[in-house]
DNA sequence: CTCGTTGCAAATCATTTGCAATGGA
DNA sequence: TCCATTGCAAATGATTTGCAACGAG
């Protein structure tokens, strides 16, 4: 309990430093700063995991009685845009989304979907791998690395 | 064309040759190997691209006109126990099924969410990834690297 | 003959959208 | 004031499921 607290505080301080930056880069780019949005922004940035829409959205309930669904993923989206958020697909389940947005890769689980860090270093490199795996008790079944980007045609088409 | 013909036809054979194989299993398993299954499993390792469910449904239409896309859905999920199918999922959009177990990597267009394939020894060194995307004419946005396994909760849950 | 598989339609479930009301800038 | 954003409900779209008829072993 006493790491969970220092963890708790790390991310938050990790989430104010941010707020600033990103609330102003909203307001720079005719995004309108509501109390939702900062608060669903507070949040978000305060997780040291994974969080769903709909795990914000039962978060954000408490204080905002009224929040519907969809404007947690209009928030969403917004930092996607702003790059402060990075969508995780674990499978076919709910899009997780990963305050950290830093190039890192994940464990994923395929029973409970839980998706735990690992440093970019550790996992580019083949060798390692079951290493690692095996740090985190974990059994992989198969590893995907996937580039996100815009493809040649694309990339020509919106020129 | 004339690449196009002589593609398909080494698709072709790397189809006929696992075939036999994978009916076998899916024999010894208890498996029925229906037509609907056969020729949908051939129709899937003749691919040389990453087909939706509804895409090889839309390919299979023209020899099954009753078959129903939840039987594709069924085969292809059967495939995936075998181990000669694997899940890809580009963004929130259909998942894709890849023919190509082997370990490798993929450019995944944000935009049209095409698939192009990339061998492993390519794409995990993390220095050779800027090239790479520029042979491709691929911009890229951001990279996923997952592991897909058992975590150890779920490994002792299941023990 | 048996029971796994099929086809069809209805159900699910995450996510998106339409739209009137609200409230930041 | 003006228009982006909200909340709500209905729509969407991929995937799954229930179930009677079918057919592979």
């Amino acid at each position: 309990m006493a790491e969970n607290i220092s963890t708790e505080k790390k991310a938050s301080d990790r989430g104010e430093e941010r707020m600033g930056a990103l609330v102003k880069r909203m307001r720079s780019q005719g995004q309108r700063v509501t109390p939702q949005r900062l608060a669903l922004v507070r949040a978000f940035l305060a997780h040291e995991d994974h969080p769903s829409a709909e795990m914000l959205h039962r978060e954000l309930r408490e204080k905002f009685p009224t929040m519907a669904l969809s404007t947690v993923y209009n928030t969403l989206h917004l930092l996607k845009e702003l790059g402060a958020a990075v969508e995780v697909s674990p499978t076919t389940v709910e899009t997780r989304y990963d305050p950290d947005t830093g190039d890192h890769c994940h464990l994923v689980c395929v029973e409970c979907h839980r998706l735990i860090d690992l440093p970019l270093e550790a996992c580019v490199h083949e060798r390692g791998l079951q290493e690692l795996a095996e740090e985190h008790h974990f059994t992989p079944v198969r590893q995907v690395h996937q580039i996100y980007g815009h493809c040649a045609d694309c990339t020509a088409q919106s020129s």
